[in-house]
DNA sequence: ACAAAAGTGTTGAGAGTACACCCATGC
DNA sequence: GCATGGGTGTACTCTCAACACTTTTGT
């Protein structure tokens, strides 16, 4: 149950945590897999990168704290985003016990909006494969973020929430191929991610530069989130 | 990070959330799935059924929290369990602000001890395919909870932390029966167990009854908790 | 000997994997 | 015409699914 401790207790008698959201943004640049960070200014961890996060207000869900948070730090809102894990352990901030709820979102690098407003934190974008240290345990949060990735990526297709409204297939598969860091075979690939009745022909085509011109895939609006699949990649 | 709304702030000034654990704690029992609930005895929701569960004190992490509570009901300490998801809608507890993580635990039922004593809660064991009205939003977790354990019975082999230490290969397949609620193929199911190669036979043999004496098996201690397998069953 | 549950193999279908060449365009 | 990236098919292997009879025990 909720409170039982004994039951009669009223909850607001006991000794509380703080909550607060703290939201993996994750974006392909530069062919790269890349997290926003902030940098903090004041103790604990001055001068550290950190994930980005605040207090879950007393009015708000939990998601809508995630979603907020994320708003206001690239200015967007209508992205891939699920609840990553919960973080506890007592001293995790020095300060006082604080308890984190992590999420991970997948933002299109082309919608975000820089705002070096708000907050007036400094913000940067990091490679998930060359860190800088971090505030707290905001390592173990990356790290387990990029697990579960990886993870979705295999059985699930959310890959091209990291890509533009369209995309191309060779575009796609550079995603998975960066995110997973192998190389997949262009074929198989291909015929597994056709196979999969998410992506649409979008009639046009991506001619920029030298080569041959691409196909432009969208994906399809009513696809559901959870492809249920079997492994997509070996 | 985990707090910079502005990151001087004291994290101790703003309102705070209370924070729970509730434990989905499974057992397999009369050859049903069941889960352990607690009756409350005051408002809200008096004489509802509830998921065990009590906050979150301020020295000990989540997961020792979890593991505390479910040794509170079934006096069991080692036990499969996992963090299953964090519920935070703001008015899921009418009183105030409830923050709750969720986890579950299998638990073989030969070992729980009843324990009518320490918060003097009564408790009682319910099918989880015909359950009692519900406490909060506990309904929904334990339909997510449900819905967890068998996708992870489908691509890893926990079944067996349902049963004793040893166990025949039947009655590990009754196990997987019930929680999919559908019969299972004899021969494939021993073929894909037993590749998983997490059982070990004990040489011993189970002689109760009619018919023909079963092997017993247990588990590999060393297993690896997440067995990376393609998908157990169709 | 018979009732009851344990145990065991094979076949066909579908999915996964490996692999190499032609196509459309820009310069 | 050549450089660049886009696009395509096939053969082999492996996994999955379906399916029925023999074995060992207790009574």
């Amino acid at each position: 149950m909720t409170e039982n401790i004994p039951q009669n207790y009223d909850p607001s008698k006991y000794d509380r945590p703080s909550v607060t959201v703290d939201v993996v943004i994750f974006s392909l640049v530069d062919e790269d897999l890349q997290v926003l960070l902030i940098k903090r200014k004041f103790a604990p961890f001055a001068d550290m990168w950190a994930i980005p996060g605040g207090f879950v207000r007393m009015t708000e869900s939990l998601e809508e704290a995630a979603i907020r948070e994320l708003a206001e730090e690239t200015g967007v809102t209508d992205v891939y985003m699920e609840q990553l894990y919960s973080f506890g352990r007592p001293n995790r901030d020095p300060r006082t016990r604080v308890i984190t709820i992590a999420y991970f979102a997948l933002v299109p690098h082309d919608v975000i909006q820089h705002r070096p407003g708000d907050d007036a934190a400094e913000t940067g974008w990091f490679s998930m494969f060359d860190l800088p240290e971090l505030a707290f345990d905001h390592r173990e949060i990356l790290e387990y973020a990029l697990t579960r990735l990886r993870y979705k990526l295999e059985y699930t297709a959310v890959g091209f929430r990291l890509l533009p409204d369209i995309f191309t297939l060779s575009e796609l598969q550079r995603a998975y191929e960066i995110i997973l860091s192998e190389k997949l075979d262009k074929r198989n690939f291909r015929r597994k991610i056709l196979a999969s009745d998410i992506l649409e022909e979008t009639g046009k085509k991506k001619r920029d530069g030298e080569g041959r011109p691409a196909k432009l895939y969208n994906y399809k609006e009513d696809a559901v989130a959870e492809v249920k699949t079997r492994r997509l990649f070996p």
